[in-house]
DNA sequence: CCGAATCCCGCCTGATACTG
DNA sequence: CAGTATCAGGCGGGATTCGG
């Protein structure tokens, strides 16, 4: 039990840990974008509904969020060749999946808590 | 099944998920609360030794997020009346059990790597 | 409709110096 | 040692305007 304790501090002391963990930092980093993700979590949107979505988001920043998001292969962009053209947002496979980290924030959170309050 | 799944969207979608999340925002958040935090999962430290583990950190912005931290429940400041003083910093019980939010987030951050170089 | 370009401000942070 | 004080710079992000 000692052993693993060791194994395991060694494993979150790479380099790999410190990187893999800067790669969800990314995810979550700025004010929008887990408005965001959590909004697309109901499903595909567009750009004007996003926008409609988040309250008080301007276009400029949904429209940097969306391409950070997109970058970190978050979410996918689909454009349709309508008039005017059609833009389509949603989750990767990757991005349906972040709720699982985000369910485990705030489970530590709610025993963070009730640990507190006990004082 | 699907029962289920809209029980725990209803969950994610509460105001006490928001507010839950926020709360571990605040302990990730800004440059240095991760490596204070990582540096004292090895054990308590005095001020300075932090400065000195912690790269490029100032004792301002040491002074401030060990502030933070200990207003959030994560750190635990001890003072001894030496001379001149000794002051010793330590993770609470909360503080030590964070690392599981670390480790779903590097878990998550993995799997993506692996699903993305699939494509 | 879907953004890009530009301008601008506040505050977070760094650097440096100083105190009990 | 363990911080605080002060000033300056940068950057995230808001407001507005314009283009395809």
């Amino acid at each position: 039990m000692e052993i693993i304790n060791q194994i395991d501090e060694v494993k979150r002391c790479s380099v790999q840990y410190v990187l893999a963990l800067n790669d969800t930092l990314n995810v979550i980093n700025g004010k929008w974008k887990l408005p965001i993700i959590g909004s697309l979590m109901y499903g595909k949107k567009r750009f004007k509904e996003l926008e409609r979505n988040i309250d008080k988001i301007s276009p400029r920043m949904l429209s940097k969020e969306l391409k950070d998001l997109e970058n970190n292969g978050v979410v996918e962009r689909t454009v349709y060749n309508t008039t005017p053209v059609t833009v389509e947002y949603e989750l990767t496979e990757s991005g349906k999946t972040f709720h699982s980290v985000l369910d485990v924030m705030v489970e530590w959170a709610v025993e963070h808590r009730e640990r507190t309050l006990e004082l």
